[in-house]
DNA sequence: TAGTATGGACTTGTATGGTAGATCAAGTGG
DNA sequence: CCACTTGATCTACCATACAAGTCCATACTA
């Protein structure tokens, strides 16, 4: 418990079982295979990627703290079921910070990164006209984390990708035609262009609108699937 | 692993082993009891808090997921040096989360909370002509979150939370005189009338003042204890 | 002397057995 | 028929043992 021990400490993406499950958890659970309401028992789950408990354990405390799912006492884990209540507060708060962000990018922004920018929302513009609907996903967490990165603001990203989780979830249950992709690149470089002119109102009102569209069709899936809500 | 099983629920604030080292560690990180770059064992605080090693492991899990703490696969784990650069975006975030909740707080905001802010602040007041360090906090801590649970952001208000013991940390570490504590409560009071006021704009800039002040200081301590940053 | 093995004392990561609490169904007594 | 008890069977929780990686002091070698 001495303080002041170096520790040279050289950054570690540690592949470790508890991180594997923890990911493998998580995309389960946005991508619906494990749909709101399911319940997870921490043997089950080892028995099935084949690790023990323990890093199960692990994992699932992690997503508990993101609000992914619930773990009750002596009683079980479930998958979160959504709540509009909560996904407003969702929606706001992923506004909040991704507007500080673009705004915080119209004052000072890595031309390095500006410069990866193009080549993702070409990507994206590419993968729409197809109707890949995996590749824009994709694409949009990288230009969105891309902002985050090029404002140096990698840390209010992380708290992002957290409250993010939830709101993948929902578009995951809202089909995305290839209209919406479309605008959805259109937004996109809506954003940029008001980054490039140095436009904070601009760029706020941007990000907004786009964060806006995400959960447009909430109320339709809560009236088709009211099992996924609480 | 079926899906739709009911489970009940019945919300639970289990007293367990590790949300209490939790707790304990959170609070002698944020306390300076545990100043930053203090080398943390699971071992040795499993002995000093005589429980097993397990709970203080998932204890650290999370506080590392708030960024207290550093584990470092193999090598031990350590209190999170203090950075300007992550000082200035854990500002940011809480800027953009609190200023959200204030203004949605003057769409709708309920009048019960409204009720005990009044009492809350009184508690404060009082509390700062006698210097009364540790009941401001408390007292300020319970005004914010009263503000997020009456605008009905209690889910922002746990991402506030998180990001707010890094500033907790910080402002432990400016001895407050006693100008700087009325001067707090004024600013309290100038964020209530806002919302009374049912005006935005007021109530963000009332919110945004205050919160930078609290890490005015900072370059100072930086300057008297370069140990802490890294 | 300088450089390099090497072994031991750490650290966190993982596996597993046992415990207490919760749930629910069957059984019991009124 | 209903209220209550009981016990089997789940669950997450915790403790312990083991494995694997890191660091460092020491001894050995060129």
């Amino acid at each position: 418990m001495n303080a002041q021990t170096p520790l040279p400490l050289g950054h570690s993406k540690a592949p470790s079982a508890t991180r594997g499950v923890s990911e493998r958890l998580r995309q389960a659970i946005i991508s619906m295979e494990f749909p709101p309401g399911t319940r997870l028992s921490e043997g089950e789950i080892a028995t099935r990627y084949d690790v023990s408990r323990q890093p199960v354990r692990e994992a699932l405390i992690s997503l508990s703290r993101i609000g992914l799912v619930q773990v009750l006492p002596q009683r079980g884990t479930i998958v979160t079921r959504i709540s509009t209540r909560h996904m407003m507060q969702v929606r706001i708060a992923r506004e909040a910070l991704e507007s500080a962000i673009v705004q915080r990018a119209c004052e000072r922004f890595d031309p390095v990164i500006r410069g990866s920018i193009d080549a993702i929302l070409e990507t994206q513009a590419r993968a729409a006209c197809e109707g890949d609907y995996m590749t824009i996903t994709a694409a949009d967490s990288q230009f969105h984390a891309a902002l985050a990165t090029g404002a140096d603001c990698e840390m209010i990203w992380q708290i992002v990708l957290d409250v993010k989780a939830h709101m993948d979830r929902v578009r995951h249950l809202t089909l995305q035609d290839r209209d919406s992709m479309r605008i959805l690149v259109e937004q996109h470089r809506a954003i940029v262009d008001a980054i490039d002119q140095r436009d904070p109102e601009k760029a706020d009102h941007a990000m907004r609108h786009h964060l806006m569209e995400i959960l447009r069709d909430l109320p339709r899936v809560l009236a088709e699937r009211a099992d996924y809500f609480e």
